[in-house]
DNA sequence: TGACATTATGACACCGGTGTCATGAATTTA
DNA sequence: TAAATTCATGACACCGGTGTCATAATGTCA
C-alpha cells in the first residue's frame, strides 16, 4: 500500500460504503455491530487513523489549544523563567486529560504577536501565559474579544471580563509574606521587585505585603525597594543597589524566586548572613527554590492546579459555558532562608 | 460579518475570483501586482486568515512538528525533569525559527504509545524525547520505518539507522568526568546511575568514565557502583545505600545533575564533607546546579544546539535530504562540589 | 497581418473526512 | 395484509483552501 490508507480504502476492503465506514468509526448507533467490527479490524491492520485536517475542516474546530508563552524580552535568550516551565508541564498534562492537543509557541512580550492560531482554525482557544508588562497588552485583548476568540490568560487582567483570567491571590500571597515576618519580629523590611503597576503581579504582591505591614503598624521605607524583574540577574543587581546605597534591613521580601535567589547571592557577597542577619522570602516556589543554599522561603504558587484551571476554564468558554474568576490560594512554605 | 471570513469573501469584495484571491495571498508571480494589493488590503481589513485545516487537507503537509515527551514513569508525576524541559524550550524556539509550530505531548514511557500524530496528518515528522529504558522502544521504531514516519530521537540509537538519533557524546562526557578526577588525584570513585544497557546514556557515560580511568590505570570497584534512575530521590537513596553499607570513596561520579543533587543531600546528611571527603560530578548542568550547595561540577550539554539539531534534521528527513548522525561535544564545567 | 508567446484570470476537480437526505429491507402494528 | 416504524446503508453536498487546465487579452515578431 503506497501512501496513507483513507476510509475508502477501508471501506474498499469491507464491502461497505465510504459513509458507513466514517459512522462505524465514530462508533455511531446507526451501524450494525457485525459490520462496525469489520471496519475496525480492517482499520487497524492498515494502520488507518483519522485524518484530523479533512475532520476538522468538516467539523469546524480542531480539538487542540494553543498556548502562547510571553518571555521577559530582557531576559536571557536561552534560558525559560523555571515558573514557567512549570506551568507548561502541567497545561500539556491537562490538556492530554482532556483528549485536547497542544500547541505551543514563543512570543517576545514586546513583538507584535498576533495571536492567529485560532483565526486560522490551528487551535480551538488560546491560553496566554506571561509575567510583567500585560499592560501594553489591552489593546490586544479587545481585538481578541471583538473577534470572539476563546482566550484566557495567567495574571493579567482584561477590562470587564474578570473571567478570563487564572491567576494567584497574588495580594494575599504578599500578606502571607509579612505575617510571617511579623511572626519572626523582622519588622525592618526591603521588596525587591516592581511596584508599579506595569507588572500587576508584582504590585498585587507588594500591596499585599505593604497592607498587611501596616495593618500591624509597621512602615515599609520607600528607600528599601528596588526595582527588578524576575531574573536572577537582576535580582542580584537591584539588591546589590541597595547595599551600595548603605541601606539596612533584616528581612527581604522578593517578588519571585528568581529575584530571592539573586538577592541571596548578593547579601552573601556582601558577608551578610541569611536568615541571620536577613530573612529573605521568595514567590513561586520554582523547584529551585528548595535547592538553593540556604533554602528558600517562598510563597508557593500550585503551577499544577493553575494549569488546570487555565485548561478547564477555556474549554468552559469554548462551549459557551460561564466562567468564574479564578482566584487560587496562595500557601507559604518555610524553609531555612527565613529562619 | 459572522464567522470569520473566507477567500470567497475577500473574492468577493475585490470582484474578483477565488483562485485569484488564493494566488494572490500566496503572492504568486501569476497575479498583477494591483490585484494583489487589492486583495491583500480586504483580506487585512477583515483579518483573514488563512485556514490551516483546508489548506493542510489539500497540500497534504502540516508546517507542524510534534515533540513526545516520555517520562521516566517512576518520576514524580508533577515534576519534569528540568533537562527536558530545557530541551522543550530550545525545541519550541527552533521550531519558531523554522517556521513550524510544535505540538506537545507527555507519554508514560511505559504505555502502549502511539506515534499517530504524523498518520493522522497532524504533523509532519515526530521528535522522540526521552531518557532511559529505550530498549523497550526499537519495535516501535521499526513500525515508525515501515509507515516511513518522519522521526528523530534523542539519546536513543535506532538499529541502523544512525541518523535518526542526535545526542551528546556521552561516553566522551564520562571520558571527561574521570579526567577531571585523576586530575584531581581522586582515584577511589564511585557511580551512580544505571550500568546497564537499558538506559544506553547513562550506560555510555559509565563506558567512558570507566576506560578513561582505566587508562590511567584506576579500576572501578564494582562495589562502589549503584543504581538510580534519574531523580533526586533515587539519587539520594542509592548514595545512602553505598554509605550504609560502608563502601568508602572520595570521587562520585553521577549518571545526571539529579541524581548528583541527591548523592550530596546523602552524604551532606552522613557528615561527609563535598568536596572535601568527596567529590562530586554530575551530567546535564541544568539550571538548578549552579544554585545548589555546594554548586556542581558538571558535565554540560548544550540544548540549545540538541533541540536545533533535532529539528534541523527532522526537517531534512521530511524534504528527504541525507542526514548525518549527530554527536554533541561534552563540556566540563568546574564549580565547587569537586575542588 | 497572421502566428506565437506572455500575462492575468476564471472554472473546476480535488484533498478526506462529516452530516443530511433518500432508499430499501426487516420488523412491528393496526 | 396493508401501513407504519425501525434499522442499516448509500449517494451526495459540503468544509475552504490548492493546483491544473482553459481562456481571453495584450504584446511581439516575422
Amino acid at each position: 500500500m503506497k501512501g496513507k490508507a483513507t476510509s475508502f480504502d477501508i471501506a474498499h476492503y469491507a464491502g461497505v460504503s465510504q459513509s458507513t465506514v466514517s459512522r462505524a468509526l465514530r462508533n455511531s448507533h446507526l451501524v450494525n455491530e457485525e459490520t462496525r467490527k469489520r471496519v475496525f479490524d480492517i482499520a487497524k491492520k492498515l494502520n488507518y487513523k483519522v485524518d484530523k485536517n479533512a475532520s476538522n475542516l468538516r467539523t469546524q474546530q480542531s480539538s487542540t489549544l494553543a498556548l502562547l508563552l510571553f518571555e521577559d524580552p530582557t531576559s536571557d535568550e536561552s534560558q525559560i523563567n523555571p515558573f514557567f516551565l512549570a506551568m507548561l508541564g502541567s497545561i500539556t498534562r491537562a490538556c492530554a486529560k482532556e483528549g485536547y492537543d497542544l500547541l505551543v509557541s514563543f512570543q517576545s512580550a514586546s513583538a507584535d504577536w498576533q495571536a492567529d492560531y485560532e483565526d486560522s482554525h490551528r487551535a480551538d482557544g488560546i491560553i496566554l501565559l506571561g509575567y510583567g508588562d500585560y499592560i501594553d497588552y489591552q489593546p490586544k485583548f479587545n481585538t481578541l474579544l471583538e473577534q470572539n476568540t476563546k482566550f484566557v490568560c495567567w495574571g493579567a487582567t482584561v477590562d470587564n471580563r474578570p473571567d478570563l483570567t487564572v491567576c494567584c491571590d497574588n495580594y494575599g500571597g504578599g500578606k502571607l509574606a509579612a505575617e510571617h515576618f511579623i511572626a519572626h519580629s523582622r519588622t525592618d523590611c526591603a521588596f525587591i521587585g516592581d511596584a508599579s503597576d506595569h507588572s500587576p503581579e508584582f504590585f498585587s504582591r507588594f500591596q499585599g505585603f505593604k497592607d498587611e505591614l501596616l495593618a500591624n503598624n509597621v512602615k515599609i521605607n520607600e528607600r528599601k525597594m528596588a526595582n527588578a524583574i524576575s531574573t536572577e540577574e537582576s535580582g542580584y543587581h537591584a539588591t546589590r543597589s541597595l547595599i551600595a546605597n548603605n541601606i539596612k534591613f533584616n528581612a527581604l521580601f522578593a517578588a519571585s524566586d528568581l529575584i530571592a535567589i539573586g538577592a541571596i547571592r548578593a547579601l552573601k557577597e556582601a558577608n551578610i548572613n541569611v536568615p541571620k542577619d536577613v530573612a529573605v522570602v521568595g514567590f513561586d516556589n520554582i523547584a529551585i527554590a528548595s535547592y538553593v543554599n540556604p533554602p528558600l522561603t517562598t510563597i508557593e504558587q500550585n503551577t499544577t492546579v493553575a494549569g488546570q484551571m487555565l485548561v478547564e476554564n477555556l474549554l468552559k468558554l469554548i462551549r459557551g459555558e460561564e466562567v468564574q474568576s479564578t482566584l487560587l490560594p496562595p500557601v507559604l512554605i518555610s524553609r531555612k532562608s527565613s529562619s
